[in-house]
DNA sequence: CAAGGTAATCGTACACCGTACAATTGTCAA
DNA sequence: TTGACAATTGTACGGTGTACGATTACCTTG
């Protein structure tokens, strides 16, 4: 990770380090100034690869939109299997990339349509919305809201702009026995409920049920889901 | 609006000014320096009032709990519709109250368990979905779902940040004067969505699309949805 | 009505942020 | 060797949140 003091800069290479400092320590940590720290560089010296903090940023975020390409390339194209597996699986693979990249992920909406990768997921979504039924504004409408709540299903995640595990436990500790001092006859739901929601143990089924709640929206806004 | 030089500041009307400069001009705006001069003041002059600026938005958060509270005890608490209306109708609040102060939404869902309001809506919408049928562990990664996609509709609205609504206007235009000069043989369904993705021309109907996503995805996950 | 205590505000200062601008280095072609 | 030019540095400016102490304004008590 570390870069030889006296080998030059390289754009890429700044993006590498600089998604990593922001998965590490939060999108907070990744200052100017601490990532031409973290490269052994005068602050300024990152201006000449990138026109300001802004460029930064969406470089990474079109990061996040490569890989999401990619993998819906390996994933959601198969043909033979049918549109709305196909859209499921679209939007399993992006809540995919935006867990590993939490504290980038609220930035990849904006940048959808700026960068490459971003169109070409993007019309890969409206093809798989067409197939099943929607037109055009419906298809556009709801490819913002599969974007969104997908970047909403792990930006929700409580506690995620703390890095620090530790910090982040008590937190939840703290908050789940603030939860649980309520009074019973007012709050007899939240009490039950106290566990879950100030945590989830299993994220994986909760992002499976986060997907399904995606998905189960899409097909009853069809038509022919009544079926 | 203005303050009258020699009265003395009070919390609450402090926070009127802040949530009054965060809708008007967005949450960069809202810093400490410039709300003091709104409020003909020194900056350190909140800090009586304030333990932080953290505080402060939480102040403002917890405004947004409040109305949501009021306007969900006139709509979703009749007891004679039926539990899916009352939980539409609850999401449609909040929904309604988000596109009021659309920069502090993204903050409300970080308050909702620490504020008195917050806690009373979450009691209600815990309620209501254990009446449709959910174990508290479902209904509490349900309500987050909820909260989050309520707040994710009215924060994906595009150029949110920007307040200035000709600066605003010239963005969306130039970004889908970019979209239509794609290719169209590589981007067919991105050119006839290009309209509906870079902005919305009727927000009532696409914030209801959004109640309907939202309420379709739960239902679909209801074990008797199948029927 | 004067005195004192305390709630509220001000002034100054610090550390951090993004970044404009000019001077400087390092590297490679002619 | 000498430019030319890409890449980096140094310095500085205006902005941010806010710690700390001095200073007001007000209200209560004698």
């Amino acid at each position: 990770m570390k870069r030889e003091p006296h080998s030059r800069l390289d754009r890429d290479f700044v993006v590498g380090v600089a998604m990593d400092l922001a998965d590490r320590e939060g999108l907070e940590a990744l200052t100017i100034r601490r990532l031409a720290g973290e490269l052994s560089v005068t602050p300024m010296a990152l201006y000449w690869h990138f026109e300001d903090k802004q460029a930064l940023l969406d470089a990474l975020s079109d990061q996040l939109w490569i890989t999401a390409r990619e993998r819906a390339r390996e994933h959601a194209i198969d043909e033979s299997l049918d549109e709305w597996t196909r859209l499921r699986m679209m939007i399993h693979v992006l809540v995919g990339v935006f867990r590993e990249h939490p504290t980038l992920a609220m930035w990849a909406p904006f940048r959808v349509t700026e960068c490459e990768a971003g169109l070409v997921v993007t019309e890969w979504a409206l093809d798989l919305l067409g197939r099943v039924g929607f037109d055009p504004e419906r298809a556009a409408e709801i490819a913002r809201y599969l974007l969104g709540a997908a970047v909403m299903l792990v930006g929700n995640q409580p506690g995620l702009a703390i890095p620090d595990a530790e910090v982040r436990d008590e937190m939840m500790r703290s908050k789940q026995a603030r939860l649980l001092s309520l009074p019973p006859e007012r709050y007899p739901h939240l009490l039950a409920a106290s566990p879950y929601l100030v945590a989830c143990d299993a994220p994986e089924r909760f992002y499976d049920l986060g997907v399904d709640l995606i998905v189960g929206g899409m097909r009853s806004v069809t038509l022919d889901s009544i079926r």
